[in-house]
DNA sequence: TTTAAACAATTAATATGTTAAGTTATTTAA
DNA sequence: TTAAATAACTTAACATATTAATTGTTTAAA
């Protein structure tokens, strides 16, 4: 009996999605990181900025969905960026429970400012695979992103 | 001015890889993680067990880029797998920096029991979006993963 | 209506992520 | 050969991830 049959036959590491998500992502962050933290922002308090620039005023449980963030996580995210005056938080209106986030005017200044850099990183990375690869890469994703299994 | 022009057009969060492949990670992991946790094993926990079994005794430094864990967190994280005596760790003969890792029987032994279920998991997955479209997922994932840009 | 269930957010506790600094061992160069 | 540079790992400090428990609010059922 060799080494290999010592073993029990498993699915390599590199064949595991979650793995092969991980590896990709973090090739990725070790472009955009720099410029985040060039600018005193953490990709989660860059991805809250994003997701409000985008969503514009919401509240903080839709913020963690698309912002992909856990609850308790969340909450300590805006208490900085709340303090460092990048968003304002008050009470929802018709619903006591729910605390609704908005950019600030400095917050949608830091958007607008490194925003355009991130896109120049994202535009290399089109012109290295293709916008087709890239394209097709979003999509699969984007299933997978529905996937409730088991 | 309506109220989109007030907001200057930035990438859309669901077109951003980085996002993209959090949140298809993280459909996935929302099958796993009760698996995992069920025995008691963290994600990145989980990782450094299925690459030494794959890779054998392996340097830390190897075991950290394998399994997508910086160094601060691994030192950790085969501090506790060591304590639980799942892993063993040694000096290398022939280089005083480096540190070996190897699983032990019991390491072994709970691979062999926790990797079934998992692929189990995983073959629903496969059974529901096809061999083909992992394969492209899988292969497009890879090439990102050596990209060095910018 | 009054209480129990469900909800949204926060707090708590432990584990990991990230960067910087520190230790010890090896390598390189003067 | 030895001092400086490099390398591998660890420790430290702060931020985030994860699960569970808590607080306050709303909804639903008795």
């Amino acid at each position: 009996m060799n080494e290999e049959q010592k073993k029990m036959a498993h699915q390599e590491t590199s064949k595991s999605l979650p793995i092969a998500m991980l590896r990709a992502r973090e090739a990725m962050m070790l472009s955009f990181r720099p410029l985040l933290s060039k600018h005193g922002f953490t990709e989660q308090q860059w991805r809250v900025l994003r997701v409000l620039g985008e969503k514009g005023t919401s509240d903080a449980g839709q913020v963690a969905f698309e912002a992909c963030i856990l609850a308790p996580s969340l909450s300590r995210i805006i208490g900085k960026l709340e303090k460092d005056k990048y968003i304002s938080r008050f009470v929802d209106a018709n619903d006591g429970r729910r605390i609704n986030l908005t950019l600030t005017t400095l917050g949608e200044d830091v958007l607008n400012k490194i925003a355009p850099e991130t896109q120049s990183i994202y535009n290399a990375l089109q012109k290295r695979y293709g916008e087709e690869k890239l394209t097709t890469l979003l999509e699969l994703l984007g299933e997978i992103s529905e996937w409730r299994g088991r």
